[in-house]
DNA sequence: ATAATTGCAAACAATTTGCATTCAG
DNA sequence: CTGAATGCAAATTGTTTGCAATTAT
């Protein structure tokens, strides 16, 4: 698998090493899509029980510095992770917590007045946007 | 004080009180324009010491269902409420944790695209966007 | 050997809940 | 008197830390 070698490579390279867990983390991210760490980890004990989630924690950590994964604070409670591939814009309502996805070139136009006024180099893949989604505005006018 | 009136009469309507903690709580949002329930709950118990923390939590969701005060989530960690008059968008720095706030009209474009392509309302008013600001891209370059 | 990694238990931070007490209408 | 609101203690949730045991090189 082409990520699994480049991990190891870039582990190596910082004297760390590709373990089991590190690999479970990875491909439950992959699998998953979004998911919190408690469900990373419901996901990789589904194939080796006894990894703890304080390890989970740590190697989402990890994988997230090295660029591997994002993760994005979806309004409250626990962050969401997926792989950085993996990349678009979420759209949060805020009414039912509903969660859809949109593609990030919709943003483009944002992210050159950014760049332009503020200097500021948005990250659109980074990103939760909160409102109201369609069917909990048809509901309010009902 | 205006809002103190608006809010003892929405209060009243519901069968609720204007109690001395809900309106210290509304006053301790408004002086502090951004603050973590810790925070407010600091600014209050500096005039009357006993007010308990978990009030301070009742009040700040009663008040936020009430649309008087709004909470975002910049990144990990406590949300932040201020009052629903203080309206912008926050630019969050992922790398040294800087906020900058800019005027919610620089999103009116991607505020219509959403209506238009999703049906989704976006409520600029309750937004972080994440991503690096000019400090440290310039740090980056050096 | 020796340095990295893990598991486990305990600490921690933020928030919520249950409940008895207090308070205003 | 009755329901609303508060304070307090305890429970919960999400996450981090310290440390001893394990593992790869």
């Amino acid at each position: 698998m082409e990520t699994a070698r480049g991990l190891r490579k870039t582990l190596h390279e910082r004297g760390m090493r590709m373990t089991p867990q590190r690999q479970l983390v990875l491909d439950a991210v992959r699998e998953l899509g979004h998911a919190t760490p408690e469900q990373i980890c419901g996901r990789v004990q589904q194939t080796a029980p006894t990894v703890n989630i304080t390890t989970i924690y740590r190697t989402l950590d990890l994988l997230d510095r090295l660029g591997l994964v994002r993760h994005t604070h979806l309004g409250h409670g626990a962050p969401s992770y997926s792989v950085d591939e993996h990349q678009h814009v979420h759209l949060v309502c805020h009414v039912c917590g509903r969660i859809d996805e949109i593609p990030c070139e919709l943003l483009d136009g944002l992210v050159g007045t950014l760049r332009a006024r503020d200097g500021f180099e948005l990250d659109a893949s980074h990103l939760a946007l909160s409102g109201t989604c369609r069917d909990c505005l048809n509901q309010e006018t009902e």
